[in-house]
DNA sequence: TCGAAGATTAGCT
DNA sequence: GCTAATCTTCGAT
């Protein structure tokens, strides 16, 4: 099992191993080199106050896309993990672009390949997310994951933007990357 | 029904 | 560094 992804761990484990794996939808994409960690029992997630209409795919089977609005104006893009039922997920929070990036440049109106995909809400406009993609499973079409051989090197640090459990490290990066939506220390 | 908060970003000082 | 933009979601009334 070296080339896949095992989405049935908890968030921690999921969010470490998908840094440096390389995501497509429709052939769009990049390596993901920013990622963070969200469980039921923590109080920074959507999961932590039990299932609504919203989070409903955190807590369906594992390996499937959770899609929300942020701020009224961005989607992010999260990767359902653990057992079906649990309510667990991993929010892609940057990419580094390596196919289609005339295609993204396009849907971000920016030319700077670093702020393509360098932020959650960043990614999804270049990566073209929306609510449609909420529910889909990741091992089926326009959806593609590529795993390295071997381990990315990985860096780890508090989350971003959020106002509970500000000191949990479960944020995670691909250590020296230039993509990341802000520096770690 | 109402209102406050939010896993963000771009643009300006 | 600071703030406006923008609107959905959910718990409380």
């Amino acid at each position: 099992m070296a080339n896949v992804i095992d989405f049935s761990k908890d968030s921690e484990t999921v969010a470490r191993a998908l840094i440096g794996t390389t995501v497509l939808i429709d052939g769009v994409g990049g390596r993901i080199v920013e990622t963070e960690a969200y469980d039921r029992e923590d109080p920074a997630s959507h999961s932590f106050s039990g299932p609504t209409p919203r989070n409903a795919v955190m807590f369906g089977p594992p390996g499937r896309v959770y899609v929300y609005r942020s701020y009224g104006i961005h989607w992010c893009l999260n990767f359902v993990c653990r057992e079906e039922g649990h309510g667990a997920g991993v929010l892609i929070r940057a990419i580094e672009p390596t196919h289609g990036i005339d295609r993204m440049r396009e849907r971000r109106g920016v030319e700077d390949v670093r702020l393509l995909c360098s932020g959650p809400g960043r990614l999804c406009q270049a990566m073209g997310v929306t609510r449609d993609f909420n529910g889909l499973p990741l091992d089926a079409p326009p959806f593609e994951l590529i795993v390295p051989g071997r381990r990315a090197k990985t860096v780890s640090g508090p989350r971003i933007g959020i106002s509970k459990a500000i000191d949990v490290p479960w944020r995670f990066g691909l250590a020296g990357s230039m993509y990341v939506s802000r520096p770690f220390r």
